[in-house]
DNA sequence: TTAGCTATTTTGATTAGTCAAAATAAAAGT
DNA sequence: ACTTTTATTTTGACTAATCAAAATAGCTAA
């Protein structure tokens, strides 16, 4: 078995290829895992030779089939986790990132199973993530964001794309849960400030920057 | 925060003491471990110098109060884990414990307190063990076993010590599942057997080992 | 083309946890 | 009291994961 740090290696690196095929830099892996990059050299030439990276010298590194496997299975638990602590527990969605990244690595393919049927066989977490299945299948839906939509009409929130404990609050804070409502009023790219808009309240003033972390659907 | 190899160390010394204050032989720590003699000794020095734990050379070793605080909490999770799994998951009694192994070093105290809550506080898992308390207190009742226990009375099976699936598997095959009502009818010191019987079905033979790990209370 | 910058890799050390096997201490037999 | 057995400790070595700092390769800009 694939111990928890070879799982985290995999799991960043799915996630920092944006479920694609690119090449990961070792520099944006190092910063993901926070360690030095030497250690994610080492480390990356033992999954190469276990069969679950590729890695060009000097330019990046790859999942293998295999790799891509576990990767995904990791995230399924690391999702699905996240549902169960605030659907079933009732804990505040912006803690659930670090609690799920303990349990990620502890829960047994057979709780995971479980628990997805307790859960209903969700399709996204609580952050509006997709859920790998288990087949290894995940939804890579291209999403428009606050900070690309067309202004000026009505939108829904399917996903915020930070995992950090300050921006989910903000968020949820203001209305940008996943599942609400909005619409972008007024975008300034000189000033790189996006207004937003609930049905009810005042209208909100975000950093485009924010804004990309917030992906939208138009309101079918 | 302890590792969870330090947790193993200090749980196992309080299931070995009996959740007493007696000197735990470092050879009984190395086989509950399943590691040698050595790495016990080399261990549990590192214990000594970070306060959980009083060494006697060539003795024993022994819990502080705070390795005896880390271990309870550690048993607490694990035993929660077990009922969650059971009770809500409706997992297999018998495969829970191996499963809660993992879970019990992943869990924080923020998801243990929403487990209890979430389970109605439960006072034993589903093998009957006691859970220690939030504060610390793990209930010490001493019982009869089916080895020990008046013959001919109405009994109520209390809990099973043997955490092994297999002795797990073959007690509920059997209807010993802790609350379920047993007699003994006969036994022999001899021949070491003892039979149990239920209020329905056909008398059981036991060995007095076995019979050992059923313990048991007088309905009252 | 060459100098300089930046990302990556190497090298040498460190920590936690482990084992095998030799050394030692304590207990038990005779 | 002396020898044997058994439990414990020591020693030396190993693996996984890490860091700091030096070496290197690959651009990029002049």
């Amino acid at each position: 078995m694939a111990t928890s740090t070879v799982e985290n290696y995999l799991k960043h690196m799915l996630l920092l290829s944006e479920g694609g095929e690119e090449l990961v830099p070792m520099g944006a892996l190092a910063e993901a895992l926070a360690v030095v990059p030497g250690t994610v050299t080492t480390m990356v030439k033992a999954l190469a030779d276990s069969g679950h990276v590729e890695h060009r010298p000097r330019q990046g590194v790859r999942l293998t089939p295999e790799g891509r496997r576990v990767a995904l299975n990791v995230l399924r638990k690391h999702r699905l986790v996240e549902c169960f602590l605030v659907n079933v527990l009732k804990m505040d969605w912006a803690a659930v990132d670090t609690e799920a990244e303990q349990l990620e690595h502890a829960i047994s393919d057979e709780v995971l199973d479980r628990l997805d049927a307790l859960l209903g066989h969700p399709e996204t977490d609580p952050h509006g993530d997709p859920i790998p299945s288990r087949q290894g299948k995940l939804d890579s839906q291209v999403y428009a964001t606050l900070a690309t939509c067309v202004v000026d009409k009505a939108l829904r929130v399917v996903r915020i794309t930070d995992q950090s404990a300050d921006f989910l609050q903000f968020a949820g804070e203001n209305g940008l849960l996943p599942g609400e409502s909005v619409r972008v009023t007024e975008r300034n790219l000189a000033s790189g400030l996006v207004t937003a808009k609930k049905a009810t309240g005042r209208p909100l003033a975000l950093s485009l920057a924010a804004a990309g972390k917030i992906l939208v659907q138009p309101t079918r």
